[in-house]
DNA sequence: AGGCGATCCTGAGGGC
DNA sequence: TGCCCTCAGGATCGCC
């Protein structure tokens, strides 16, 4: 389920329990839910066991926790992925693919938790942050928080529509099916329109509102759809604020008009067919590339 | 180039 | 109650 202000909150909620605190074992319970930038299988050493937790770093929808002697662990949630905080005697949930025993700075020792039943997520290992920034994270664009127009300008001569531009990680890192819709109905654009029949006026609002939504989203601690919870077990309240996502057949919040749905991009879209039309002009330089 | 379907999985929810 | 079907937040691959 998760984008980006599900990962941040995730994030948010796990700096507490692990920054300054030491990794006492890890264990890896399915062995492919981990892929070492090595050959061969994953150590506890990759899972940063014997290290003392030196912060956290959010990449559009991925977390690298950072090591004090630099090794990193990149965490995907993928769809129904959880990372959370229990006590050493709970037992694990289904679904626990790993298991890192934890000496929080307070002193006290908690197990952390990484379930995740339909398994489209997982763990990679890097001996330095450098070398996540330049395999993993290398094809990925800049993160959605910071989104810009000019973060448009390689595809604006594109004739994919824009909703399929916005959930391509490597245009903008970060935002997935629920606040592509949601930016979308914001910024006022049609999701089916060609990226290249927007105009720079498009593009500024569309900027704006991806980092509005997401803003919004990331303060109100997430969207909980069927099972996101933070690293405390805590849902999240977004879901209150969504104005399309879910909500086709039922009046568009800001004109009443009735909000139609379908597929773009392979994912289920949701529009306002008054708020957002379709763009009348019929080709757009202004942003486009530079011919070189 | 990019749309599309299939694929990796499990679980929830609706219909019957 | 239970079975079967559809659908789901992500991302990649190959085909056309």
């Amino acid at each position: 389920m998760p984008e980006l202000p599900e990962v941040e909150s995730l994030r948010r909620s796990l700096e507490p329990h692990i920054r300054g605190g030491v990794v006492v074992r890890a264990q890896l319970l399915r062995a492919d839910f981990c892929t070492p930038s090595h050959d061969g299988n994953t150590t506890p050493a990759d899972l940063l066991e014997g290290a003392t937790i030196a912060g956290t770093l959010r990449h559009g929808k991925q977390l690298a926790i950072i090591a004090q002697d630099g090794r990193v662990m990149c965490v995907h949630l993928g769809m129904s992925g959880q990372v959370l905080v229990r006590g050493t005697d709970d037992p694990h949930p289904t679904h626990t693919h790993a298991a890192w025993e934890l000496r929080e700075p307070s002193g006290r020792v908690v197990r952390l938790l990484f379930r995740d039943p339909r398994r489209f997520g997982g763990l990679w290992t890097f001996p330095t942050l450098d070398a996540l920034r330049q395999t993993l994270w290398k094809e990925l664009g800049p993160d959605a928080l910071t989104a810009s127009p000019e973060h448009f300008e390689p595809v604006a001569d594109s004739r994919r529509a824009i909703k399929a531009v916005l959930l391509d990680q490597s245009v903008l890192a970060g935002v997935g099916n629920i606040y592509a819709d949601e930016a979308l109905h914001r910024a006022g654009v049609r999701p089916a329109a060609a990226a290249c029949r927007l105009g720079q006026p498009d593009y500024v609002k569309l900027a704006v509102s991806v980092r509005e939504v997401l803003k919004a989203a990331v303060k109100a601690g997430g969207s909980t759809l069927r099972d996101y919870v933070n690293a405390d077990g805590e849902a999240g309240w977004a879901t209150i604020n969504h104005a399309v996502y879910g909500r086709q057949g039922l009046p568009c919040v800001r004109c009443g008009a009735t909000l139609r749905h379908g597929t773009i991009g392979q994912r289920t879209t949701v529009w306002c067919p008054v708020c957002q039309p379709l763009p009348n002009r019929s080709r757009n330089r202004q942003v486009s590339k530079q011919r070189t």
